[in-house]
Parts: structure tokens; sequence; C-alpha cells
DNA sequence: TTGTTTATTCTTTTT
DNA sequence: GAATAAACAA
């Protein structure tokens, strides 16, 4: 029973208008809801959670919703635990990786893999198949790897099993393909790992051949959910239709118009045609925008009214605003960056928060203009995607050699790190050890550690024998229990990773040493905050963690993204750049109407992010592949009736700062003579980014208290180097002595 | 075997 | 114009 007074009912003290409130308290048979942008979805998709819990009794672990972004379940989490007054903690909800990943471990006896399976990442991928490719003797120039996994990726989207494809080839192209994929999945396997897709297809199989351990999870899932649901895949699909199809128990959420991830295997159709699949499915359409004001809205209706593949539906808003949305043109991509970075500081200057604006671009490669813009003028940032801090060499290397003690058969971390610090194990050699890890059918890591590479002889024979003693010495502490982070650091110390970055002694050397600082700092924090869980765990996280899950908006920081990575956030004002053809619709997509769809599709997602104000630009010309190239407005531009915006033709304007880089661009760069590019400031991409400050670090000297998130207050002992190199040695009240880098610390002055 | 220089491809978008 | 692979020197 509710605990709310008698008379009041839990569905009333939730702020829902008419269709959201039906489509909550509906129960009878699936749902699919048509959730336009700004229409209150993650709304109604908490509180039919919420509402389930605490009108119909279900236990919060018989939920089973699957989100777009980790981040979007643990916020969702939060707002049902609000919503009912309990906690929530059995709730199944995550992305669909994660979820599955969960019931892998638990159930991967069934399909024949260790609890402990390793997730390889894209780079994991990529030297995989470049093993399989080597065993095969694929020419890379006639199939390139990123092309093979592409292909090998749509197999398992769509659900296909090895056997239900080699029937299918008719070629000797296409026989190469399987080939490459069925000793791609023989290498995963006797590797203990599965890559991204084999998450959703092997729970799949999983649940296929195994009806029992279906049965039990069917049982235990009384009510199905799906975010985002215009990007499901068809192997997503399948898992939810073995799940719900028996008890019809399902609700799914999403908008056509917002389907922007086919190259990731999505089916628009999917959402077109779930009531083909679910026959009786009850359809709601929301259709009031709670978010953006007319002008917005009108001028993002205009973009998606030209797709021909779309559910009809009309977004209508009641907010009123003066302000008309601008679309800029500028000289080349430069001046665009500058000037909307002028207009960001005004805007400021005017009450509107860094965090509430946010700056959009198709592809990653735009963000660094921006980037540099934002320095030059001080204006704090954040940047979201792009090089990830896990995707860092210095970082995987480190991934590597820990998920080496987790799985010992791990073949591509193993063979990461064999001579990562170089210990004179060279190609040759590796390759002998490859082949007699065959004819022993041992793993590589399980022949190093048994000793069984007598063949090989002198230099690398010892290499060999210091790696031995290393793991020999490292297993013994993972079974005297230690912490992972106490791990790494032996792994850094033992290996003498550390002293070969030290010595190098580089700009370079030293960016990567700060980054493994920073994951000794990640690795002892996530110690903290998940006390009993394991290092594989650890391991997990970090591979199915994306870099939107660990955002989160900073007051003083505009945010750079891609559209992509903008799905499902609002901002006060949306700047879209870069809105040209070849950019936006990219130029690849070019005679492919559906994908012409997709980037209508994109542009819509986009504008309908913004709250209050809009902006859209291009330019004239633009640097890509390092020479200027000429570019023409979008063609989504050119179909929106001039009356929906304000047009601004800035391509004629310079500035001085303007003038000046106009002349160092016409400069002829002579080899001999030019300097050498400054190296970038390493940087965790998460944290608000700033132009060099050591002019104005004043806040430490020595004696100094200052409080850490982490380790609470203490003592600045002595510092070393200054600006943003400074380092701190502190020692904190708990007795911890600590050196950190200041400008990473995030340290409050006492 | 290792580190350096040179050639080449590449940019969509990401769990 | 950067990241990677191949080619080459030590």
């Amino acid at each position: 029973m509710s605990s709310l007074t008698k008379g009041s009912r839990f569905i009333d003290s939730l702020v829902l208008n008419t269709i959201q409130r039906e489509a909550v308290e509906y129960d009878d048979g699936p749902q699919l809801v048509f959730a336009g942008a700004g229409t209150g979805k993650t709304r109604v998709l908490t509180a039919k959670i919420a509402y389930l819990i605490k009108e119909k009794q279900f236990f919060p672990n018989h939920i089973f919703a699957a989100t777009f972004t980790n981040k979007a379940a643990r916020e969702m989490r939060e707002r049902i635990e609000n919503l009912v007054g309990i906690s929530c903690k059995g709730l199944w909800i995550g992305t669909f990786h994660s979820l599955c990943a969960r019931i892998l471990r638990r159930e991967s006896h069934l399909i024949g893999f260790k609890p402990a399976f390793s997730i390889y990442d894209d780079s994991d991928q990529r030297s995989l198949i470049k093993k399989v490719m080597k065993e095969l003797q694929i020419d890379d120039r006639s199939m390139q790897p990123k092309k093979l996994l592409h292909t090998i990726s749509k197999f398992k989207n769509a659900c296909l099993t090895v056997n239900e494809i080699e029937q299918r080839a008719d070629s000797y192209y296409q026989r190469e393909i399987i080939k490459a994929y069925v000793l791609y999945q023989k290498m995963l396997k006797d590797a203990d790992a599965m890559d991204f897709d084999d998450l959703i297809t092997n729970t799949v199989f999983l649940f296929r051949k195994n009806p029992s351990a279906l049965e039990a999870y069917r049982r235990q899932f009384g009510y199905v959910l799906v975010d985002e649901y215009q990007d499901t895949n068809t192997s997503q699909f399948e898992l939810i239709k073995l799940l719900a199809y028996a008890h019809k128990r399902i609700f799914v959420v999403g908008d056509d118009d917002q389907s922007i991830y086919s190259w990731r295997g999505a089916q628009i159709e999917n959402i077109l045609s779930f009531d083909k699949i679910f026959s009786s499915a009850k359809v709601f359409k929301l259709e009031q925008n709670y978010r953006s004001p007319a002008s917005v809205l009108n001028f993002a209706n205009a973009i998606i009214k030209d797709n021909v593949n779309r559910a009809d539906k009309q977004l209508w808003t009641a907010i009123k605003s003066e302000k008309e949305v601008l679309v800029t043109r500028f000289r080349d991509d430069r001046q665009e960056a500058e000037k909307i970075v002028e207009s960001v500081i005004a805007r400021k200057q005017r009450g509107v928060a860094l965090g509430e604006m946010a700056i959009l671009f198709r592809t990653n490669a735009q963000s660094r203009q921006f980037e540099e813009s934002l320095r030059k003028k001080k204006v704090g940032y954040i940047l979201v995607g792009g090089t990830s801090f896990y995707e860092r060499k210095e970082v995987k290397d480190c991934i590597a050699y820990l998920r080496l003690l987790v799985n010992p058969k791990d073949s591509v971390s193993c063979e990461r790190i064999l001579n990562v610090p170089p210990r004179g194990i060279g190609n040759r050699s590796i390759e002998k050890l490859i082949e007699l890890s065959k004819t022993n059918q041992v793993s590589l890591f399980d022949l190093i550690m048994k000793k069984n590479f007598e063949s090989i002889s002198g230099r690398a024979k010892t290499g060999l024998e210091e790696f031995n003693s290393m793991y020999a010495l490292l297993i013994d502490l993972v079974k005297e229990g230690r912490s992972p982070e106490e791990l790494l650091e032996e792994i850094l110390a033992l290996s003498g990773y550390i002293d070969m970055l030290e010595n190098e002694d580089s700009e370079e050397s030293k960016s990567r040493l700060e980054n493994i600082n920073e994951l000794l700092n990640a690795l002892s924090i996530w110690q903290e905050e998940n006390s009993g869980r394991s290092l594989a765990d650890f391991l997990e996280e970090v591979t199915l963690v994306s870099d939107i899950d660990k955002w989160d908006k900073e007051k003083d920081a505009i945010n750079l993204m891609t559209l992509h990575a903008a799905k499902g956030l609002e901002f006060n004002t949306a700047f879209i750049v870069g809105v040209e053809d070849g950019l936006l619709p990219s130029r690849q997509n070019f005679g492919d109407d559906s994908k012409i769809e997709e980037e209508r599709r994109l542009f819509y997602v986009g504008a309908t992010r913004a709250m209050d104000h809009l902006e859209c630009s291009y330019v004239d010309t633009r640097r890509r592949f390092g020479s200027i190239l000429p570019m023409e407005p979008s063609r989504y531009l050119e179909a929106i009736p001039k009356e929906l915006y304000r047009f601004k033709d800035n391509s004629f304007s310079y500035t001085a700062t303007e003038r000046f880089s106009f002349k160092t661009e016409e400069r002829p760069k002579k080899r001999a003579f030019r300097e050498p590019r400054p190296k970038r400031e390493p940087v965790f991409s998460q944290e608000p980014q700033f132009d060099d400050f050591s002019q104005d670090t004043v806040q430490f000297r020595m004696g100094q208290m200052v409080s850490h998130a982490k380790y609470g207050t203490g003592k600045v002992l002595s510092i070393s180097g200054f600006g943003p190199d400074m380092q701190l040695t502190i020692l904190f009240n708990d007795g911890a002595r600590k050196k950190m880098m200041a400008k990473f610390a995030k340290l409050q002055v006492l």
C-alpha cells in the first residue's frame, strides 16, 4: 500500500499532463510511447517505474530497464528513489551493454566463458582483427581492418550466427570475410574475451540455448522498459522479445525523429513497426514540448519536415520568446571559433552561466579551433568525447597489465605489454612464442609462466624470465589480497614503466606520467566508493563507461561535444557550428537517402537542445586534412524558410587579431626555420580547461593549509615546478603524504 | 632489437 | 596535420 494519506493517490503526486498520466497508468499490454524532443520522456519513464513499484507492487529487482547511457541510468535511478522514497538498489537499470555484462558474468559457464572474461574495446578489437588477418594472410590493402570489423559488427548486430552466415556466402570475397569472422570469434573465445557486440548477442544466444536460464530471467523480470527505443538494434530487440514476448509487460519510449545510430546497427523500423511484433500495443504520443520557445521549435520542425520515413506527429510549445534563431556566415573556421567565443562571453555577461551553453559539432576534429579560442580568451570549457582518458596508450598499457592478472588467457593484453617497456622481446620472438602457444594449446601468458620458452635465445630469453618473475610476484600479491591500487603501483615499479618514462624526461613522457597518476587516483577513489567489488569490476567499468557518462554540467565551463553526444541533454543556449554540406551531412553519406535523412535528424536533435536561444553557423572555407577547402552551407539550412531565422553575414568583418593571424597563415613555410610546434597541454578531457595560468598562480605557499575532495585537509610541505607543472607535496591530517599536480588536485585553499 | 625518419591514410558519429 | 605503419640506421 502507498504510504500517502487516504484519498490522495500516488499518481497525483507525480506532475504529469493528461497523456503522460495515461501512459503511466495504462496496464493492459505492450506500450509504445512516442516522446518528441523535450516532451518529458524521462519524466514519464521514471514515473512509470515508480508507479510500478509503488502502486503495482513490483520489487525493484523485478524491473529491467535499458537506457542509452550509464549517466541516464544513474539519474533515473535517483529520480525514482526520490519518487518512491525507498532505495532502488536492486533495480536493473543500465545500458544494454552493462545489463548484459551482468547477466553474462553470472551465467558465463553456460556458454564456456569464465566469469572474469575480458571486454575488448575498439583498439583491442583492432589488434585482434590484425592478428586474424595475418594468420589468414589477408592483405590489409585489399580489406581494411576497420571495414572488416564493421562487417563483423553488422553480422552480430543482426544477431546472425557464424553458421547462418556461412550459407549466404556466394563469392570468394565473402567467404574470406566469413573465414575471418570465424577465426575472430575463436580467438575471442580462446582469450576469454568478448567485444561490445558480443555482450548483447552472447546473451541472446545464451537464452536461446538454455531455456531454463531464460525462464528464470523471464520470471525475474516481470516488467521490461526501454528508453531511446529508436536506437535499438536487432540483437537488442531479440533480447527484449525473449524477455517480454511471453508476458507482454513491456514499455518502450522513443522518438523516430531522433534516431541517429543506424551506423551502429540501430533499426528505426524497431520503433516504426513495434506494434506489428507486439500486436496489441497501445501507442501514446507526447507532443507538447516543455523545453524550447516557439522560434526554436518552428525552426526544428522545419528541419525535420522533409523526412519521409517518420511517424506522423507535430510538436508544439506554449513557451513564447521574442528571440529569433540566428544563422551566421563566417569567412573560415578560425573566425567562426573566435566570433562564437565572443558571443559566448557576451551572453555570459548578460547572465547566462557558461555551463548552460553548449557548442555542438558534427565531428570531434572541429573542437580544436574552439578550444584554442576559448583558451586564448580564458573561458573555461569541458570537452566531452574525443580521445578519452582510457584510450591513451599509457593508460591502456596499465589496464592490460591489470587485465592479465584477472584473465590470464587475454592474449591481446599479453601481447600488448610483453615488450613494454622494452625487454628485448622483439617481433621475431613474439611470433615464435605464438607459434609455441598454438602447438602446445596454452595461452601465451601460461606459456611464459610455465617457462616453456626453451627454444628462445639469449636476449629475449632474459626478458621473458624477467616478465615471468614479475608476474609470479604479482600473482602472489593478488593472493595476499592487495588492493587494485597497490597492484598497479607494484606493476609500475616492477616493470620499470615509471623508470622508462622518467628517464625519457620529455614533455610527452611528463604528460604520460601525469595520466598514470590520474589513473592511480581514479583507481583509489573507485576503491573507496566500491568497497567489496573486485578488480574485474573496475576493468569492466573502465571499458563500458563512456565520456558522456562522467560528464556533469559545471557552472563556469562551456560544454563542447558532438551532436551525437548531445542527445538527451538541454542547454539554455546551443551553438550548432559547421552546418555545411560535406560536414552536416557528411560527404560520405552523399547519395544515400536514408543516411541523408539520418543526418537531418542529427541536426534536428541539435536544434531541439536549446531552451532559450539557438545559433547555427557555417563558413566559406575550412581547414581539413591540413589543407583549406571551400565549403557551402548545408542543404538542410537552405531548405528552411527564411522567415524562421535571422541571417547575419560575418564573412567580411576583420579584427586585429585575425588580420595578424591571416598574415602568419600566408607566410611561406620554410622547414628549416619553422619553430617546433608547442606541445599541447596534456589534459584530462573531463576537467574544465584554462590557458596557462602561470602568471596568476599565487594561491599556494609552503605551510599553506588546503583541502582535497578525497583526502580532506592537509598542509603543503613543498612546491616544485610552476604554472601548469606545479607539483605539491601535501601532508594530510590522516597522516598520508601525497605528491600531486596542483592543476589536477582541485585543492581548496583554507 | 631498438629508435628514428619517412610515407601513408585519414575524420563521421560510440556502447 | 596527426596518427600509424613501413623503412631504415645503429
